[in-house]
DNA sequence: GGGAGTTGTGAAAACCTTTGCATGAAACCC
DNA sequence: GGGTTTCATGCAAAGGTTTTCACAACTCCC
């Protein structure tokens, strides 16, 4: 089993200014020990002229603090998630982190591996990024144990959508930026308003879903079943149920999505239905993802802030990282708005 | 300093396997090694009793490999990256490693940055995604420096786009691409074509724009300055890079932009200056990002095999890591093609 | 039935840092 | 000028694995 080549160690450093390791340590970990400034000198010159890297293993196995925070995401590929990786990113690399980013594709099984990799790597904290499984899946009860077992090792963790474990959170409310969505439709007159509905799998989807019937009622209007397709999470998804979903219920004249991925699919479908928007059919989403203003005509939403979601939360974990005595349950809630475009 | 709460160690394990912790690790380490079949089942007992995760860092500090891969990406929320660290991951996940996401914004510093951290970690492996800065970059140097020594420290490296110092690669001829496209243009009848042309940092944007130039060369036409309009690689770039191109040289029939975003924004901007695609104006890009065929008029393209280049450069890099003997310069080169949509 | 392999296990050394304790020197106080 | 802080540094013990070496117990072969 071939080794990797034999980057230098701290004694290398400490022999060549002539110092303890200890001394060297001390010099580079940046703590304001008491260190004689020549004696300083000597090791950052020796360290420089190395080109010496501390060794960020033995650093963690030491010290019991890795830098590596984790973000779980449905799909890095959906820029909705990669707004909040981005945010994440950005704060967590300015106080020195690196940020993991681990995709499970809404397959349970990929999610677990991930979870068992990280708590080996013992990170220091975990944004799950998307929305959890819903608790009857047969996986569910694995997920929440291998939760509990992330937390007890002592990583912080913090959801930016529902989990099927408790934890601390920042987050938007499903099912008012769904009712937002849907009020912002009754308000242009419409009454027979469609729901094209996420995964199945997904907490947040039910959310959305419970938001739109919830508004639907208060609205005063009886949501026929075939108002509501389920379908997955993405364009093609969005394509294909906008296009089951006319064909099912032409009357319908606004198609609510739960996010804008299907929203994108939906403009499509419509046209291709030859229904023109939003004269024939007014279409909104949830996300405001960056491509929205540029489609023709521009999308609706309910903004959802997802650069200040990822940043809150890395926010978050830095900080009880500093002081664990703040690990209370707090639940951190932005505000959305909605955003009109021309498709409504 | 606070610590972690300290999850149990081998040893807890091996005493209650009433086995030694050398056992312990032989047996969870899956090397087929002489174990009797009745000591492998209590240690397995033991550590499943126990909920016990090896500690990786422990783990990569003994054995000097770490199952971390790190992609180096300008920007993740860009979907063309994403589909990239989503290739990636899907094979380095399969192989349980497990990949990091450094976001560097055409920020040298920050990829000096993460440059240093990756060092610092050790990492098994990086792929260089998106392009490096032209050499001349007053940081050319030290990004130069900080590659040579992540490879003298015994990191695999792979680049999906040209990079300022030379290590393996797998990628997509961008003179070509860009050629490709406008030929596209040409034999549509275009001969007035304009280029938006990516950040002037970057390698890539200076060599499509080479690309962009021969290829008109080759056709006989001659590119007038004011055809080419440098802009960043983003959507809004690319419809403000539009709108002043469209506006300083309303002669032009068709524009080649150097990638989707840029496309994308061209569309809006098209749209927001009157001309209607294509019948006033064509446009393509390179990329083939997975919005385009639900842009109406769907964004003709230069498809990058994205999602394979992610993947290739993965397996690359774990390929290596069995066997380092293949540590050659390989360059792997694949193909692109042309994907008709409306727009041109 | 004695040597040669094979198999199963443990002790101990490495991997590279950090940090608590100890020590010695200098500075300060009355 | 002796006692008390403060400063600067070194020693050695973690931290949790893997791996080499050694050893003992079998099996096998003629």
């Amino acid at each position: 089993m071939p080794r990797r080549a034999r980057p230098l160690s701290i004694v290398e450093v400490a022999r060549q200014a002539k110092v303890s390791p200890a001394t060297v340590s001390r010099v580079l970990g940046g703590q304001r020990k008491h260190i004689a400034a020549q004696t300083r000198q000597r090791v950052l010159a020796a360290a420089a002229r190395l080109d010496y890297s501390p060794n960020a293993l033995a650093r963690s196995l030491a010290t019991r603090r890795t830098p590596i925070l984790a973000a779980l995401v449905h799909d890095i590929s959906d820029p909705y998630f990669g707004e909040i990786a981005s945010g994440i990113e950005a704060v967590a690399g300015d106080s020195g982190h690196v940020v993991m980013v681990c995709n499970w594709l809404l397959e349970p099984e990929r999610l677990l591996r991930s979870l068992r990799l990280l708590r080996s790597l013992r990170v220091a904290g975990v944004v799950f990024c998307g929305s959890g499984i819903v608790p009857e899946h047969p996986l569910g009860g694995e997920t929440r144990r291998l939760i509990d077992l992330l937390r007890r090792d002592g990583a912080r963790m913090v959801a930016l959508a529902p989990q099927p474990a408790p934890m601390p959170s920042v987050m938007i409310d499903n099912r008012a930026a769904a009712a937002l969505a849907v009020r912002h439709l009754v308000e242009h007159g419409h009454r027979a308003i469609g729901h094209l509905a996420g995964p199945r799998i997904l907490l947040t989807a039910a959310l959305r879903h419970e938001g739109y019937l919830r508004a639907m009622a208060e609205s005063g209007i009886e949501a026929a079943a075939p108002w509501v397709e389920w379908a997955g999470f993405g364009m093609l998804d969005g394509f294909e149920g906008a296009t089951r979903l006319l064909a099912a219920a032409p009357e319908i004249t606004a198609i609510f999505a739960a996010n804008d991925q299907l929203a994108v699919g939906a403009l499509a479908a419509a046209e291709s239905a030859g229904r023109s928007v939003p004269s024939d059919l007014s279409i909104v989403g949830i996300g405001n993802v960056p491509v929205l203003p540029f489609l023709r005509p521009g999308l609706s939403t309910v903004s959802v802030p997802t650069r200040t979601l990822g940043e809150e939360a890395a926010r978050h974990l830095l900080r009880r990282r500093q002081r664990p005595e703040l690990e209370t349950q707090e639940t951190q809630t932005l505000a959305v708005g909605l955003t009109a475009r021309q498709s409504v």
